[in-house]
DNA sequence: GTCTTTCCGGACCGAACATTCCAGAAGGAG
DNA sequence: CTCCTTCTGGAATGTTCGGTCCGGAAAGAC
């Protein structure tokens, strides 16, 4: 019934690629959101057929779960994990808004899944909303480390790592509404711009 | 077939006040989104029968929309005409964020409709998302305002303005996702603090 | 080859959805 | 009072949704 350990694959094999699945969900659901994204579009999106889809996953509740997963591995966790062990300070936190510089460059303006994503769900789902809760505090601590690596750099006083580190939570995630927002181009990149100045002045 | 001006109401006046109804609508499609808000949920909260609310309003829709122009003369060209108009400089901006101070201390954590909403409307209405876009510039000019009496109070540097005016609204926005998405009363605070400290910090 | 297991496409289902329609009730105008 | 317009409640409609099911095909193991 379920699916065997890898060890002994007897039966037919899986024809489509998991991860192409999810990767292809994620971007349904940040641009539609989790409610407006039905399960034909996702369908339609990945070539599979519904059963394919519901064997593999089970349901769009399990679906999402699964997208958000590999969303928050994929984007989240390797900057946050840049701006917790970076060798350097400010760059660093730099280097954290350039995924979204990319996004704008490139046209492809999404936005963040779980910010998208996190009015909608806070009703039905609990655990989104501690998982929201849990990334804004990784986030936090990713920009206190990386701060706390500029004071000694020089870049910055050590009296402000605190507020700076809330201050810059609460960017990124206006930063992702305008972008899920439907913003400009311009409109972010002043914001980007603004926000790297007042790091800088003292 | 149209109601009549009011000069002359021919026929059973309406028996319900429309300004209630919105309200109502306001306060769901702020805690579940719009998609998960069904008119059955709105007819419900209001004691209206669906026809009388299709009648009135002709579809979600409609209904969403006179509720979002509701929301935004009620609760934020308010705030942003004191933002523009006040008297004060930094003290100004503090009673910007009084009302998110009184939403989490009467736990009435909801979030601001706009932008719970936006990811969700910005694929089907457009409309929707160049008001976010007009929004968020209307925030910005309030901000302006406010920080160039600051200016001329003494309170900050004038060459802080332009940024600070851009982080106060993507901050703004950032505490709008936190409420929207279930933050703690004490994460919000704790923002809320750092943010008002970062405007005096020179 | 045969067997076993799994995958796949599409038909199918009940529920919920936004919306419409209708018959009757209700209130003002004359 | 009568007329006329409008409101109102609930039933009805067509569509879309998430989810299920089945028959056939396909791929390894032997």
């Amino acid at each position: 019934m379920l699916a065997r350990d890898s060890a002994s694959p007897i039966g037919r094999p899986r024809e489509f690629d998991s991860d192409a699945v999810l990767d292809a969900a994620v971007n349904l659901f940040r641009q539609k959101g989790y409610g407006a994204t039905s399960v034909s579009d996702i369908v339609e999106h990945t070539g599979l057929s519904k059963s394919s889809l519901y064997g593999a996953f089970g349901s769009k509740d399990a679906l999402y779960e699964k997208a958000l997963e590999r969303y928050l591995a994929g984007h989240c966790e390797t900057v946050e994990d840049a701006l917790l062990n970076g060798s350097r300070g400010l760059a660093d936190i730099d280097d954290f808004f350039f995924e979204v510089e990319t996004q704008v460059e490139q046209q492809e303006i999404q936005g963040c899944l779980a910010v998208n994503t996190a009015t909608e769900l806070r009703t039905t789902e609990p655990a989104i909303v501690q998982l929201g809760i849990h990334h804004r505090e990784a986030m936090r601590q990713g920009f206190v480390a990386a701060l706390e690596r500029a004071v000694e750099l020089g870049e910055i006083e050590s009296r402000l790592v605190h507020d700076m580190a809330n201050n810059l939570v609460a960017t990124s995630l206006g930063l992702a509404v305008m972008l899920g927002g439907g913003a400009t181009p311009d409109e972010i990149r002043a914001h980007l711009t603004s926000m790297r100045n007042s790091l800088r002045t003292p």
